[in-house]
DNA sequence: AATGAATGAGGTTTCATTCAT
DNA sequence: GATGAATGAAACCTCATTCAT
């Protein structure tokens, strides 16, 4: 053994177990020695690469935080039309579900709360709702609303979808789902 | 010093302690420290009433999931209506909120899921949902729709509003609220 | 084993065993582990009594250097003829370090100084022998100088022959020794 | 980048950053990193020029205390009278403290005795001090004493002086202070 | 029932040292 | 000679649980 190998990418090991780890058992309740092992490296190597523990559910949430807000923007960006806009947005929530599952899940399971710092200073995926939501209104497509109660409606609509169908509740195509949320959605937030 | 009184309530003083504790931090973060300070008795005298910290946080689990199942399974009960039924349900849900503020978090928190055993072998809420909005649609009343998705819609926009309006997104009365959100998930669950 | 005995003196036997420790090691290369061994307790124990390591380090230095401090005083108080009273301060200075061998050779190796926080904030022995100097010059019994020189003139000419005698350097009586340096000091006092 | 000259002095950069840092924290305390940190060097150059850390730190101590017995002795045997040459000894201490302050203050602070290896093992600076009493004894110069006790007198006034000095408890010259000392010391080797 | 000091396994982190490059 | 990522032993400290009182 005491084959000090000069691994390039031990730091990328690291999150991807420590981001699997944490979204089955939470942050606290995942140890060092658990994230090493899986990620197939010594324990002290953690500390060449973060700061601490924490530091690592910090980054991981940074990270895929600003992701998933970025595909949220770019989404609403794909269309002027206030309907067709929030139709982007709902199909990219659920397709980074799909495809960045761990990414979404570990942002949705809220684990990253657990931290003492970092707690509501960063810019929220519900706002670039909120602010489709208010556009759409004055535009006069959506129903007059309280926005940010829109957006809650919508956002609850989505994720809990998502969450049945991740649970197996739903036994559908995920096409379907997406469809089926949206058209809801649009019913909600549609005049009359 | 050193009184040895009979604390009759000692096994209620832990519970709510403990509630509170595992609210904010989670319950691998809160330590029987903690609990026995806040509840004002002595680390051990815990151990007379539960068998290990995770003792405490099932039992809170079990007590507060089945009062909250009891109080939508009353509310459907209430009327024979589908759309009357469902406004009940939506209604307890809200008031189940407002007025068992912890129970209600401690159960949508979801820490509960950091125990190791116990992760789905009870019957739960959604389930009410899933038998109102079969109903519904039998009678003819709600929209031919996945009843499972359905519910994962309802539940979804209840209680994101409920998040929203807890963190103070939303600044409207919690009536105004209940009232707006009910609309949308019949709405939601209306033909045409 | 697993034997939990209620050992009413653990915080003491903790204090010994890790002022053994220091004085020998230094506080940084004493471990817990030593520690706890020494005093027949579990290291966890410690932690029972003392906040950190440190903490332990800091509570020593504190409680030895105020006895010390309180030997001189009375020291010099025990007489108002300044060449008798530093009589009675050197007195007291060459006995502390014999009778209380540990708590002198802790305070004078300065291992505490290692300790982040708590430098020099506290008031120093020095300081007796700096007022007992002045008092002296200003009654006309010293000769004029500096009394801050005059102090560290002292105070260096006890503590080294300390030193030396422990050290086994030099072969006299303790006595003996504690009267040349009284000498000593008195002469460089004098006027002339 | 990555530039890998051959830096010459790399080793005397490693002396000179840990000597610093070993004065500061102990010994102990320091660790590789900050003293390779400080010397613009990486950790593992560190082991081409030393075994060990602890190797540094017995390399300083032996280098800078032969340069501090060699002061000394050139001092000494500056004069064949007594008294000068016991001046011209206080003098060279007093200046090798300020002239090589990190050499002086690495002796003194005694971190090298935190080496396990290496304790009494050298020829120490004191015996020159004995010795040239010994001598003004011999003489006739000075008055009868314990020549080892004597010594630690001169070292004690001295070196404590200095430590007050660089503390700044005495706002004296140096060269005041230097003369002060020296006529202290005289007055407590002279007959009468 | 109640206490709380003690336990000890196990957690996070540090750091001197190694070695492939 | 030089590098610096990696190692892993060992440090400090935490905390659920036990048990003599």
């Amino acid at each position: 053994m005491n084959i000090k190998t000069h691994r390039p990418d031990s730091k990328n090991q690291i999150s991807k177990a420590a981001l699997s780890l944490f979204i089955r058992k939470g942050i606290k309740a995942t140890t060092t020695r658990e994230i090493a092992k899986k990620a197939g490296i010594a324990e002290g190597t953690i500390y060449r690469h973060f700061k601490s523990k924490n530091d690592i559910a910090s980054e991981l949430f940074l990270n895929y935080m600003t992701m998933f807000r970025g595909r949220l923007s770019e989404a609403q960006a794909r269309s002027n039309e206030p309907r067709e806009s929030m139709k982007e947005m709902i199909y990219a929530f659920f397709y980074f579900a799909k495809y960045e599952p761990k990414a979404y899940n570990y942002i949705m399971a809220g684990h990253y709360s657990e931290l003492t710092k970092m707690k509501n200073n960063f810019s929220k995926p519900k706002d670039i709702f909120v602010n489709a939501i208010k556009e759409g209104i004055a535009k006069g497509d959506f129903t007059k609303m309280d926005e940010n109660l829109g957006a809650a409606l919508l956002i609850g609509m989505i994720t809990r979808s998502i969450l049945f169908f991740n649970n197996g509740f739903i036994a559908k195509e995920y096409e379907k789902i997406v469809s089926d949320v949206t058209k809801a959605a649009l019913k909600v937030l549609s005049k009359e």
